[in-house]
DNA sequence: TCTGACTAGTCAATTTTATGAGTAAGGAGA
DNA sequence: TCTCCTTACTCATAAAATTGACTAGTCAGA
């Protein structure tokens, strides 16, 4: 059930459509949580149903019409008594991992393509957070942001994810250089 | 369908049962994939269903008898398959995460002791991952190892372990110190 | 001797995520 | 003019992951 806590805190940003939230919960951005649109706009109406946050149409021109959604008082009673409860830990699963625990098994050439793919889009991400970042605090250094910056929640959360994307990079490229040393040694060898 | 190669690729390094397996897979270690034993024990039956995996039956005289799985020769072209293809980009999906986002509309004391009961489990996990390199090692260097070691592949992902792990540990230990900060200078102006 | 933990699993149900395909209109560029 | 991109969504289905409960024997410690 933490989508739904996840969508309420994307929200108290100010009001948003599902679309919206979409761009900011799919491959690029995803900060804090990911999820496709199809999820989101399921748990929005969800959300709505249940009163933790309130939609208005909004009556566009030469786009669409849109719903704008804010949290409610009974979606920010919820979000508290979220944050009060304990959290899962957060565990790592990903694919690139399984290919490198085999990497004893399969084709070095095959696993380092994959992994500077992984590199690029790491910097990729971090470039964008390195944006985001620089967007959020304006005029003020990231010390000055941090002592009194507001809202200083996504900022935080935006930290984690540019450290997250660096510790990817940095070690997908230390991968690599190992893996190209010990091919080079073995191929020596042979 | 990763599941099923995080398996294979568990497997690689030899025998093991079923609950073996899951003592890899579970809060403890899960260096490069988690997942519940039930999962586990679907997939193993699927897998050697599919061929992928052998099993056979050890007799035990005072424990209860166990299966004892290994890759088979379909399973390591099918792992060799799955490295070529292209891997998934991994993303943040993390209760605590949201907890921060929310981070201007929450109670700041709740939210702390959320971040120190994480930097408390990381630092757990983190001298687990430690123990486990050591142990894998042996009495060469870590250079030493990387360069010519074997397996590298188990080496690997668990220091991405220790890296994200590490991240974890230091993003909630700043962000406590900020939020302590911010709580601070609020309340002298209050 | 009783309790709780460990080994070694299984069954069923539900929730959460992912995949694939569509709709419908406007605007930008070749 | 044709095609692709963007906004703004919806429907249906499949796959993956989580939750909770259960069996059954062994061993160590209070």
């Amino acid at each position: 059930m933490a989508l739904r806590h996840a969508v309420l805190a994307a929200l108290l940003g100010g009001e948003l459509s599902g679309y919206q939230l979409t761009k900011s919960f799919d491959l690029g951005v995803a900060n804090f949580w990911h999820a496709q649109p199809q999820q989101l706009y399921a748990e929005l109406t969800r959300l709505e149903k249940d009163g933790l946050i309130a939609g208005r149409e909004v009556v566009q021109e030469s786009r669409p019409n849109k719903r704008l959604f804010q949290v409610t008082d009974a979606g920010l009673t919820e979000l508290a008594d979220f944050t009060a409860a304990a959290a899962k830990p957060a565990f790592i699963r990903d694919d690139l991992l399984v290919k490198v625990q085999a990497a004893d098994h399969v084709d070095t050439e095959a696993l380092i393509a994959q992994l500077s793919e992984r590199a690029a889009f790491a910097q990729g991400k971090l470039d964008l957070f390195d944006k985001l970042l620089r967007n959020m605090r304006g005029e003020r250094t990231e010390d000055e942001f941090l002592r009194g910056g507001d809202p200083i929640g996504p900022y935080l959360t935006c930290l984690r994810g540019l450290a997250f994307e660096r510790g990817n990079r940095d070690w997908c490229q230390r991968t690599i250089t190992i893996l190209r040393a010990r091919a080079r040694s073995s191929q020596q060898s042979i």
